[in-house]
DNA sequence: ATAATAAGTGAGTAATCACTCACTAATGGA
DNA sequence: TCCATTAGTGAGTGATTACTCACTTATTAT
């Protein structure tokens, strides 16, 4: 795990984030350690140890083990949730005249598959640790409801007009369209990643299976 | 938790098992706690004073703490991997004249939808575990690979030749069907339970999709 | 160059961990 | 009734836990 892999992980709101070479790598090693052994079964000491440093050094600079998970965490899921899909593509659906359901499924799934393609251990982490503790919860929570969903609302709303979409409650069409994308990446990535993969011909099957299944 | 629940839940093979009030006890109380904050994090000693029993009466009866988590979690995976689905709902199809695709799927779906109403914690504790112990992850690997896995890929196939489903990649086909169905349940039962759900309209919008979108 | 601040250290601490063991209480078959 | 087996106990164990603190070393601003 390089250090600028992390820079820019932490980089939330254009801030920049300084690092030592000693807290690159104590963020390293606790994200290993926590994706591969789950936040209550990892010791500081072990995160010290694999990050070459005093197990001192880590609570000088997270005053609580729960803070260093957070600090990993929070601007993972900020980056999970808050995809260029927010900035960039609903922009261009919208402003521009727009492509079709299908061309804005698939940028999306390529998307989100590339962020979880570069960030296997965090995934990991969010999915595992958000069950137990409430401020991982909470910080979804808000990214999800703030960022994400009226993006979505606004974009499922416009295509069910034009009456490319069935009408359905608006949170029922949401998971419709959302837990076959997070099956296919938590199948590729987390329960069987070393299969072979037609990761093209997978998305195929997955936009038609989609937008067949929510044809008007 | 009542006793009669876990004399079923642990009943596997038709073997009866005989259990103490202390030593239910102790398994409704790790139950819950391992549900309510994983396996690594909670200490036996809880389990213990929540059972309202010894330390060492755990011990007992479980050499090690695994030994119980694995008590709890091995039956529970069988019971959610061999479903009626197994044992009756594939020969009525095939023995039968067979009724239609969705009839199957909406039998299935309130089929696991009672089984997770009735079993939330261990569903939760299997959900959160499995990643972390390998002992899980073959269980559920035997139990899905063995029992469950044949017995959708006759299914699937059958209809296939039927014309009635799209030719794609079975495992593809297992996951577009699945994972709606699980991310249903999921939000359900797991990430949002207080919310109001009318779950005949659910299932209905959960069926037409799949058929919708599996169709040839 | 110097002083001020930040980064890093590692031995030490109280608390908690899973687990043991010598023991008593309850149960069931003869 | 007696005995053998099983169930249950709780104080005690060494190991490990997250975290502290007095200290040294490195960095930065002036």
């Amino acid at each position: 795990m390089r250090e600028s892999y992390l820079r820019e992980l932490l980089k939330v709101d254009g801030q920049e984030i300084r690092l030592t070479e000693k807290q690159a790598n104590i963020l390293a090693a606790a994200i290993e350690i926590f994706a591969e052994k789950g936040y209550a079964g990892t010791a500081t000491s072990e995160i010290a140890k694999r990050a070459g440093v005093a197990e001192g050094t880590i609570f000088r600079h997270y005053p609580a083990k729960k803070d260093l998970l957070l600090a990993i965490v929070k601007p993972g899921v900020l980056k999970l949730a808050v995809p260029v899909f927010a900035d960039n593509m609903v922009e261009n659906i919208f402003n521009r005249e727009f492509q079709g359901f299908d061309e804005l499924l698939r940028t999306f799934i390529y998307n989100r598959l590339d962020f979880a393609r570069q960030n296997v251990a965090i995934l990991r982490i969010v999915l595992q640790e958000f069950a137990f503790h409430p401020e991982i919860k909470m910080i979804i929570e808000e990214a999800f409801l703030e960022k994400v969903y009226p993006r979505i609302k606004q974009t499922v709303t416009g295509f069910q007009e034009a009456g490319l979409l069935k009408e359905m409650p608006i949170t029922t069409t949401v998971r419709c369209i959302v837990s076959p994308i997070l099956g296919f990446i938590v199948t590729r990535f987390l329960l069987n990643p070393d299969a072979e993969w037609d990761e093209a011909q997978e998305v195929e099957h997955l936009i038609d299976f989609i937008l067949k299944g929510m044809e008007a």
